[in-house]
DNA sequence: TTTCATTGTGTTATTATAACACAATGATAA
DNA sequence: TTATCATTGTGTTATAATAACACAATGAAA
């Protein structure tokens, strides 16, 4: 795409997007994956705004906005078919500015009076885990770059998505002890050490390893195989993979589980 | 009112209601109050529509939505300061329907082309606990009655508006293992028993006398009076009241509470 | 004065959790 | 070849939470 048609595809979503999208409202999305043994969340830099921001879009006029927010979870990931949640609507009326448009529209280039996007937008967070080496991040057109940044670690960032990502690791944080993680942002196969780091990164304090094996395993949801991991220093731990009918079950009914 | 303002005032909202109300979004509460023993919530008869419906309304353009949720739940019952939760987004794409809107303007004798009311709309559901004696219900213009129903016979209701009330449910239900339930429901001097019919009853089972004694004083969120119930037939049971400093932190922090 | 539904309280068995120690493994270094 | 050693696998025990259960006290109504 060529200079003249991202003036033009501007222009026309600022003069015509409220055709194709529902007018006040947006989608954002807070993408987990586990890489390195650090939590990271998906962020794409925001070219015009010089900031940080979470993956978002808007809601296509005949689309249940569960399907927006996979859409974009799968414009920026390529990953489908991933299990994501609503966790809060944020509907501070300054949250959302008229101003930083107005200097998005100037840096670019394009003359807008008038704009459903000038307007205030209330935006529903949802939260995804993904599986870190399966994402190829795509930046959107507005975007230089998407990148993976550790939770601990997050830059400045545009309008109140910090607020929003807050949010969205306490939400985690909390359905940890009521639904099991670990399928989406795990490889098939794992170790035991894996999954109880991947607790201890998500909760951000430690575990007994003890303790943490028999409550896990006390659960069900899963199957050691018959096959230890190879190539590590050491002695070689189990390798275990998710029971998904269980899981699945888990997920929906919860599990009353406390660490 | 008399009908010309009536109609005066529907044709407006139809023109001219998005100038003051955001698009495509909607607010909807589910009143819930404790009386006889029964846990009840509050609906109104919508005139036109022939049905009964969730208390709704939309957001002010300079509204949090927070704020539209307790307008709404104020002008109902009268009722101020109630603390209210956003406890999920309802957004499949023919929830709302243009027909129904067309349907009423039919028979209320208003004719309308084009309005932002036949557009599709978002809904979030707010949940609040309220005093039952307190509250004297009011219907809204669009309602000829608003009345109290039983949680267990609840009549044929507007679009999704069950399905709504039905989520609602489940998230108190799910709420009562970690945050106190009460202060709002019930008067400021209760018994022991009484307060153990509100839990029973919002869970829809039986719990022990003894076990839920030892488990709500242990929260430490129940001041004893020195005075019991007067006028009871058999042995009178102690009052009790909320601490309040306890219980809002407990709101806050959640309590780690399992029935 | 008796009746009786209801309240107040205590005990015990069972289960869950937290804290903790030592043997087994197997790659790496000596 | 053998010793080292970080890491994994597993078991025990003390403590706390939960579930199941029984009997005495009250006080209005009969």
């Amino acid at each position: 795409m060529n200079y003249m048609n991202f003036k033009q595809e501007i222009s026309n979503h600022f003069f015509k997007g409220h055709e194709i999208y529902l007018r006040n409202i947006s989608v954002d999305c807070v993408i987990f994956g586990f890489d390195n043994n650090e939590l990271k969340v998906l962020l794409l830099y925001a070219k015009y705004a010089n900031l940080w921001s979470l993956p978002g879009g808007f809601v296509l006029q005949d689309e249940h906005m569960d399907e927006s927010a996979k859409r974009i979870l799968k414009e920026r990931t390529g990953l489908d078919d991933i299990y994501m949640q609503q966790f809060h609507v944020f509907s501070h009326p300054a949250r959302s500015t008229r101003e930083i448009n107005e200097q998005f529209l100037k840096n670019v280039g394009v003359r807008v009076k008038e704009s459903w996007m000038f307007e205030r937008f209330i935006t529903v967070g949802y939260s995804a885990l993904v599986n870190f080496p399966e994402v190829k991040p795509v930046p959107d057109v507005l975007s230089s770059s998407c990148e993976w940044f550790n939770i601990h670690d997050i830059p400045e960032m545009l309008l109140d998505h910090r607020d929003i990502l807050k949010k969205a690791l306490e939400n985690l944080q909390t359905q940890l002890n009521y639904h099991p993680v670990g399928y989406n942002l795990l490889p098939e196969k794992f170790t035991m050490p894996e999954l109880q780091k991947l607790y201890e990164t998500i909760l951000d304090r430690q575990l007994d390893r003890r303790n943490f094996q028999r409550k896990i395993l006390s659960t069900g949801i899963l199957k050691r195989l018959n096959e230890t991991k190879k190539g590590v220093a050491h002695k070689a731990p189990w390798l275990y993979k998710f029971d998904l009918r269980k899981y699945q079950k888990a997920l929906k009914g919860g599990m009353g589980f406390e660490l």
